[in-house]
DNA sequence: CTCTGTGAATATATTCACAGCC
DNA sequence: GGCTGTGAATATATTCACAGAG
């Protein structure tokens, strides 16, 4: 079974399905939103280097990242902006559209669902579901918000495949389990708790006070480190 | 100088101020969270097999993640649930409170603001910033808004050390160099760009659709390894 | 006997540095 | 000459497995 082909240019293309590793994964959506900015900037070029500062991150890393994908370089010229758009698109599994429900349409669930830029085009919101029966028939976005208890139906016939629970904590492990038996294997979970799930599921989880203690940690450190400055021990710890 | 000294209960506690792992960093809120869920359950004594399930991870990296904070348990029977609280919250720099402001009152914003629970105390939000005067005066969660100009008299007069960007992504670079020489040096940045800051500030990024796009990721493999089952080639990778 | 704390082993990720191609 | 692609070197992180405290 060959494990490289050539592609419509000539270049080696890597076997997708094997090993992208994952801190790669995760910078590879930073690296597109970099080049549609530069593409809609009119820039069709564009170098490791140059490509790296606009991420603020080492052209190394870039460089590696990218080679995990296949070569889609020019040596002594760099990328070509709308083609390493659609290698990484193609990579990330963009090409086809996800469909994604909003479960909790509180503050954060209604922002959620007003943002409407959802990573250029890729995903699309197909449904918006809440308890609150004050909150259920209102639009938002073009789209009618349904009561909860529709989810398996809704995930059903929407063919969803991406769930994103907004709701109190409290709601957010009944929520998750029902979207799980209802076939949803990929979950964002905005609710501050640890959802428990299948091997199967993945759950990504945004935290807005996760994200404060991080900052609070290292500003801690930064301040000490000063200190030590002026303690005049020299040396101060990165 | 010494690098242990023992704590009140005779324990060992490490040199906080050295090597804490980013990796541990990064988890010791969600350790945090649990330990706060469990607490108000009256649970008193938890074991690292059990907190580790609660939060769906391995006790070996438990422990070893809370082996850097210093030696705070008990062999034979696990971690005193409050006395953990404590330990981490320290480490974190959650004994002090961190002043928080946010710029940028559009819908994600406001459910920032409204969202009181800041990682239970540790976090205040002490000024609320828009450039838009339809917006201006408006109060949100017992805070008045006031206008974007005054951010810098705004930050100094209230002492904030962490800034909040929830701008549009064209207003974001300006909001945070303006954060910056104002003298914040911990930006949490929800706009959908990339921000870029002298090396002694530092920046987190929350992103809707980076986070979707991983989970569209690992969607899409897990998707062509059934196939792979399917297709009878045995090995499913992982 | 149970469960922590931790060295040692392994796995992942980053950085270096340069060969190879344009 | 300039810039990519990548092995080799290094640094970080995770997992194993068990000595040792209670």
């Amino acid at each position: 079974m060959a494990t490289e082909r050539p592609d419509r240019l000539g270049r080696r293309e890597r076997p997708l399905r094997q090993g992208i590793p994952n801190a790669t994964v995760a910078r590879l959506p930073v690296y597109l939103r970099a080049l549609t900015s530069l593409a809609e900037a009119g820039v069709s070029t564009v170098s490791s280097e140059a490509l790296a500062a606009a991420v603020g991150d080492g052209s190394a890393k870039l460089r590696k990242d990218l080679s995990y994908l296949g070569s889609y370089g020019t040596r002594g010229v760099g990328y070509e902006v709308d083609y390493l758009i659609y290698q990484i698109s193609r990579a990330m599994g963009l090409t086809q559209d996800w469909r994604v429900v909003i479960v909790g349409i509180g503050s954060l669930g209604r922002a959620l669902a007003r943002y409407g830029g959802f990573g250029s085009r890729g995903f699309t919101v197909v449904a918006l579901l809440d308890a609150d029966p004050a909150v259920v028939g209102e639009r938002i976005a073009g789209l009618a918000v349904r009561h909860v208890g529709e989810l398996e139906g809704v995930v059903a016939e929407e063919d969803a495949q991406i769930g994103v629970v907004a709701t109190p904590a409290t709601a957010a492990q009944e929520v998750c389990d029902r979207l799980v038996a209802a076939g949803v294997r990929s979950i964002l979970n905005f609710a501050p708790c640890v959802l428990t799930v299948p091997d199967e599921v993945m759950v990504r989880k945004v935290d807005l006070s996760t994200e404060l203690q991080i900052l609070a940690f290292h500003e801690q450190r930064h301040g000490s480190a000063e200190l030590a400055v002026v303690d005049g021990t020299g040396e101060v710890a990165r």
